[in-house]
RNA sequence: GUGGGUAUAGUUCAGUGGUGGAGCGCCAGAUUGUGGCUCUGGAUGUCGUGGGUUCGAACCCCACUACCCACCCCA
């Protein structure tokens, strides 16, 4: 118990550090490239955020939070998902009363959720997110969606596609589901009992149902998409056009219509093809209403949110997951125990050089030092013995098996050079 | 919350009631100033945890925990 990590949870060990930093840096640069800076909000939040932002009735808030009282009574509950805290963010620090739109993104951020973890599911993960604040035009889901595209291509992930809808909004949406429920009439008596409780909280969300009851039931439902009222319609077709005239192709489907309860006119998800096929990469979409909601000013906004873990599955299935970089350039091996003070000052010499070196911290033989050296440097440079009496260090290409003498007094800069 | 599978060395796994094993990895030696190949040797296990059956349990039974997979839902 004591050396296993909670369950839902995974470390990245140090082998791995090079993949994540690679996604992050990646992330960074598109962010960057459509005018979205970075934020950093608590890994808590009061309860109440989310009961609001994310909604009662969604299964995130009736049974997946980590919910708990502090010790001065307050209800916390950790993050279940990154954008209630950006929204709050931004009515906090009255980002409002700048020029909008105001765009931002997170990263790395932990999100928990008490689920039974299996195949690209954890209790914690970590999201990348972006969110737009102030943009009422379908050109920044557009913009979102590419953003993701050149992220995932740039990663050499492919066989993606993306799936997009519209559920309407305050004005067209209440119409939608009194027609849903005189549609279903009598016949959802017939259905499970989540959807007849949704009938009455979500009717919207009974069309996500996967029983096979439920889902013959609603096969010939009215569809939202032919209920949109004007406003909403035009949002759709334009961003439609957008997507097409970028050619990133898409694939309208009325049965998304999200978990998260906040949503409003655009959602969308990418989902994997291949691999875990039918996994969701990233969802998103515009939720118009939610700033107003938890107490701001009212702002249109919009944003996604993708998962890391998933990301690296579909590094790995797409096989460009890049090499590890070597962990040091030059290892340092003193011949003799008396060799190790000059072996131990080069070694941070050549640090100061800006040569990544390492020398023996385990009082190991020269022989077991070169073993050591052949797994983590391509060069290692010898210290001591006839080289000390010469006043030189020698230089071995671990890779061609060369060598050559270099005099001490210059090897840091001199091995700079030669490593390149 | 529900269902199926699994748990033995660092790792991948074999071992079906009678003295716990192999490959790879790790450490050392052959090589007294040089890694990778070869050869030789070595270390490491409360056989997931706790009960039960038995003269005797890694093996059979029960419970628990974790992991993997799936449903639900989601990133």
């Amino acid at each position: 118990m004591l050396t296993q990590a909670p369950k839902g949870t995974r470390d990245m060990l140090p082998a791995d550090a090079h993949l994540w930093q690679m996604i992050e840096a990646r992330m960074r640069e598109v962010a960057a490239l459509a005018g979205y800076r970075e934020v950093r909000t608590p890994v808590f939040e009061h309860t109440e955020l989310f009961l609001r932002g994310v909604g009662g009735t969604t299964d995130i808030v009736q049974k997946e939070m980590y919910t708990f009282l502090d010790k001065g009574e307050r209800s916390i509950t950790l993050k279940p998902e990154g954008t209630a805290g950006a929204v709050r963010a931004f009515i906090e620090g009255r980002l409002y009363a700048d020029a909008l739109p105001c765009k931002m993104y997170y990263l790395n951020a932990p999100i928990f959720r008490y689920e039974n973890p299996q195949a690209g599911r954890l209790r914690e993960h970590h999201q990348f997110g972006m969110e737009c604040f102030g943009g009422s035009q379908p050109t920044v889901e557009a913009e979102l969606i590419s953003t993701l595209f050149s992220l995932l291509s740039g990663l050499g992930i492919k066989n993606l596609s993306v799936h997009i809808n519209s559920i309407g909004c305050k004005e067209c949406r209440p119409k939608y589901h009194a027609a849903l429920k005189d549609f279903l009439g009598e016949r959802i008596s017939e259905m499970c009992p989540t959807c007849r409780e949704r009938f009455e909280r979500n009717p919207l969300r009974i069309l996500d149902c996967k029983e096979e009851k439920c889902k013959a039931i609603v096969k010939d439902a009215p569809s939202m998409l032919d209920m949109l009222c004007e406003g909403c319609h035009d949002h759709f077709e334009g961003l439609k056009t957008l997507l097409s005239a970028q050619d990133i192709g898409y694939a309208i489907d009325p049965r998304i219509v999200r978990g998260l309860d906040y949503y409003t006119r655009t959602v969308f998800e990418i989902i994997m093809q291949t691999g875990r096929e039918g996994l969701a990469l990233c969802g998103g979409g515009r939720y118009d209403a939610l700033v107003e909601e938890l107490g701001g000013p009212a702002t249109p906004a919009a944003g996604f949110g993708i998962g890391l873990e998933r990301i690296l599955i579909e590094l790995k299935n797409a096989g460009t997951e890049p090499v590890a970089p070597t962990i040091t350039d030059v290892y340092v091996a003193a011949i003799t125990d008396d060799d190790r003070t000059e072996a131990y000052l080069l070694t941070q010499k050549l640090r100061t050089a800006g040569v990544k070196a390492e020398c023996d911290h385990a009082g190991r033989s020269l022989k077991a030092q070169f073993k050591f050296a052949g797994k983590i440097a391509p060069f290692v440079a010898v210290v001591g013995g006839d080289e000390r009496a010469r006043g030189t260090v020698l230089l071995r290409n671990m890779n061609t098996r060369e060598q050559q003498e270099i005099p001490l007094a210059t090897a840091p800069e001199a091995i700079k050079q030669l490593i390149e």
